[in-house]
DNA sequence: CGAGGGGTTGAGATGGATCAATTGGTGTGG
DNA sequence: CCACACCAATTGATCCATCTCAACCCCTCG
C-alpha cells in the first residue's frame, strides 16, 4: 500500500523513473514530512544525512559568510530533489519559504537504493545536469548585470518555474500577464540577486511607475508586461 | 590495444569505473584532440554534439550577454568533464586557456554508451554534484564578496585545484608558498570574478605591496603568504 | 491605541567602473 | 643590436550605481 500512487509529483520527480514494485520498495525507507515556512531542513556544512523529494511548496538553498552575508544560490519548487547523495558533506542550508511537504529519506538509504537502481540514477543525473545548467545561467546574473536587469530576470525566471509546476501560487491571466503570490520576502529577493533589500524595494517602485508590474500588496506582484520584463532582464 | 592505458587520467577521469573490455569499447567511439589556447571546442547556444575528458590543460566555461559582456562560469582542469551529455543544448561555450589535450566523444555515442554502463554514470553522477557545489560556492563570491576577497578567494581555489592536478603549471615551494604559471589574462580573472581589468590589477598590485604575493611576470605568481590569502578570502 | 516587523523613501558615502594615459615586455625588420 | 610597433597590464582621475544610514510608513496583532 503505496501512497506513492496519490503523490502530485509521482510522473515529474526522479520516482518517475520506478516501476510499482520498486517503488513500494523506496517507499518503505522514505516518508512525507511537512515542513512550516521558515524552518530548516539541512543546514549548511553538515554532514549529508537526509536527501528529500519536493511535493509541496517552496524552498530555498543559501550559503552565508562568516561575518553574515546570505546568498540563495538556489530555489526549488515541487518536483525538485533536495541534498547531497554520495557523501559529502552539505556546503548550503536548505529552508522552506513557504509552508512545504517534502519526501525524505535517510542519505544512507536512499544511496544504497540508488546504486542498484540505474534508472533512478540516470533521472537524478539529468536533473542535477539541468539544475548545473541553471546555476551557472545564474552566475552571468550576477557576476554581470545591473540592478534593474536582476529585477527583470528574476521576476522572469519565477514566472516560468511556476508555470512549469502545478499548484504554485500563481494565475496564468493572459500570455502577457500573470498573478504571483511571491513565496520571497524583500530580504530573500536581494539574497537571491546579490543585492541590498532597499535596491529591490527601488526596482520595485520603478517597475511600478513604468507600467510594468502592479503591487497590490506586498506579497503580490501583477506582471503586466512579460515581454518587458522579458526585454529588460538583458 | 588501447591508448587508455597509457592516459594520464585514466585513474581520475570517470573513465575509473570501466573494465579493461568497457575501456577499449568506450576507446573505439573517442578519439584524443589537440586544442591551442584560444580554441573553442563548444560554443555557447548550439546543440550539444561532443562530450570530452580533459587530459592535459585548462580550459573555461563562458557565457555572454546579448551585449557582450562576459562571464566565466568555470574552468576545468586535467580530469575533469566537459560538455552536456543527454539531449538539451549547451548553456555556455568551452575554450581552451592554454593549449590542451582532450578525450572528445560524439554525444550520441557516449549518451548510448553510459546508459549501458551505469558505473560510469555512477561516476559521472559523483563529479557533476560535486561541480554543483562548487558552482554554487562560487555564487557567493559573485553575489557577496567584495573585490579584494574575490581575488584572494580565486588565488586560493586556483591553487586548490592545481595542487591536486598533476603536471599543473605549480609548485609546491614549502606549505604556505606557491609558484603558479597563471593559465589566465588579466581580462580572463576578471571575467571569473565578476570584476573589470583595472580592479583585478589594482588588487594585485595591492597584494603585493602588502607581500602576500611577488608577480615576476605577467603570467607568473609567487604567492608567498598562503595562509593570508586564506584569512582575506572571508 | 501602541508596539513591532517588514517595506519604502531619502540623502549622502563609496567601491568599483569608466575613461584616459603611460609603462613594459615581446617580436619584427632594418 | 637597435628602433619601432603592438598589445597586455598598470596607473591615475573622475564618475556613478549601488550601498549605507536613517527616517518614516503601513500592516498586523495584542
Amino acid at each position: 500500500m503505496s501512497n506513492c500512487d496519490l503523490c502530485v509529483v509521482r510522473n515529474r520527480a526522479i520516482c518517475a523513473s520506478l516501476d510499482a514494485k520498486e517503488l513500494s520498495a523506496l517507499n518503505t525507507v522514505g516518508r512525507t514530512r511537512n515542513v512550516v515556512a521558515g524552518e530548516s531542513l539541512i543546514w549548511e556544512g553538515e554532514d549529508s544525512v537526509l536527501v528529500a523529494n519536493v511535493i509541496e511548496g517552496v524552498l530555498k538553498l543559501s550559503t552565508n559568510t562568516e561575518d553574515g552575508r546570505e546568498q540563495i544560490v538556489g530555489v526549488v519548487y515541487p518536483s525538485d530533489f533536495i541534498g547531497r547523495p554520495f557523501g559529502g558533506t552539505t556546503g548550503h542550508g536548505v529552508t522552506a519559504l513557504t509552508d512545504a511537504k517534502v519526501c525524505v529519506f535517510s542519505r544512507r538509504d536512499f544511496d544504497a537504493f540508488a546504486r542498484e537502481h540505474p534508472a533512478l540514477e540516470h533521472k537524478l543525473l539529468e536533473r542535477t545536469l539541468g539544475e548545473l545548467d541553471r546555476t551557472r545561467r545564474w552566475m552571468l546574473l550576477l557576476g554581470r548585470k545591473s540592478a534593474g536587469e536582476k529585477m527583470a530576470s528574476f521576476l522572469v525566471e519565477m514566472v516560468e518555474r511556476m508555470d512549469n509546476t502545478a499548484g504554485c501560487a500563481i494565475r496564468f491571466e493572459q500570455p502577457n500577464r500573470r498573478h504571483v503570490t511571491l513565496p520571497f520576502s524583500r530580504q530573500q529577493i536581494a539574497d537571491v540577486l546579490g543585492l541590498t533589500i532597499e535596491t529591490v524595494s527601488r526596482q520595485f517602485t520603478r517597475l511600478k511607475n513604468e507600467g510594468i508590474v502592479d503591487l497590490p500588496s506586498r506579497r503580490e506582484v501583477v506582471i503586466l508586461d512579460l515581454d518587458a520584463l522579458v526585454a529588460e532582464a538583458g
